[in-house]
DNA sequence: CGGGACATTGACTTACTTCAAAACTCGTGG
DNA sequence: CCACGAGTTTTGAAGTAAGTCAATGTCCCG
């Protein structure tokens, strides 16, 4: 298991013959590898966006802690579960919403975990290129971008690069109440 | 926790307004509730396709039981892991792959799964819709049903309503290497 | 036998992709 | 300090896969 320490994450799994598909983003405080456990590998590459550190906690240790301390043991069912919680609400987005709609709740969600984090919920400085944001939307760059113009045209955010900041989070959120 | 004992479920997670997305379906000896872990409501709902028995399990009979049985606590975590892992497989189709390649992957997928519990791995009785796999798959019903036919002119399956005969295992996996 | 739900197929529309060009950013070296 | 070049982003124009709307066909059950 990875436990990140500072720094930011992708993690993408890899079809057949290269399709690569981003299925998160993790920054400070979140774990990652918990796809490794059922089979003896895992599942999941994880890539470093910027400077990063990790803690690395073998497994067997986790789990032989986790026997004698309940509190632990808890914590990572609870890590478990919210991974799992976060892969519907991903597959809610790529399944039934528009790459308009699939962009604003991806920045809210990105909004929202920055501040728990302590960081401003407004001021967003991305850290993955509009390439693996298509990725992990299941759209291509072009839409992305094209998504973020969108936005901005509508007072609801101003992107600059990778600079984005969020002027009308209720405006946002009241666009995926389709 | 529910764990299935005989029959046939789908998992949907409901949109704020009405928009639903299956996140998944679950036949004999599978688990469902891993997402009401860490927060104390389910998030999605699961529905039974056909006659079904389900053992209910009290997440917190589970967690006693798991401190004294080693082997359980260990099955509780491949559970959940498998179910990840899954779920990346969800987003991987969802993502980069074309409607008959989601269609290819979620037939082989069910297949194996049927297989694995004893039943024939050629011979598929849906238990859901177009409609119902279309959500899981991100595409409208009559994009499956699009989608069913080309197959079947490729002579790759026989499709009568929901009885599925997979007559080139082999080709099919031949599409997902695109 | 008839009605209702589900599935298939066709014709048309559209959101997104693809291909291509121009603009911006940033690090490197002259 | 500026110029160059590579990588990234933005924007436009054209093509296409899938959506939408609608008609027809099929199955099941009362």
């Amino acid at each position: 298991m990875y436990a990140v320490w500072t720094g930011f994450f992708k993690t993408v799994v890899t079809g057949q013959q290269g399709s690569e598909q981003v299925t998160g983003f993790h920054m400070a405080g979140e774990m990652i590898g918990f796809d490794g456990i059922d089979g003896d590998r895992h599942e999941v590459d994880a890539v470093a966006l910027e400077d990063s550190q990790v803690c690395v906690i073998p497994f067997a240790n986790l789990q032989m802690l986790a026997q004698t301390m309940l509190s632990l043991q808890k914590q990572v069912l609870r890590w478990m579960s919210r991974e799992i919680v976060n892969d519907h609400s991903a597959m809610l987005r790529l399944g039934s919403m528009n790459a308009e709609e699939r962009l604003t709740a991806f920045l809210l969600d990105l909004a929202r975990r920055l501040q728990a984090h302590g960081f401003s919920g407004y001021s967003v400085l991305l850290r993955m290129s509009r390439q693996e944001i298509g990725s992990y939307l299941g759209v291509t760059l072009e839409t992305v971008s094209r998504a973020f113009s969108k936005l901005q045209a509508a007072g609801l955010l101003f992107v600059s690069q990778r600079q984005i900041l969020i002027a009308d989070a209720a405006g946002l959120r009241q666009r995926l109440e389709r």
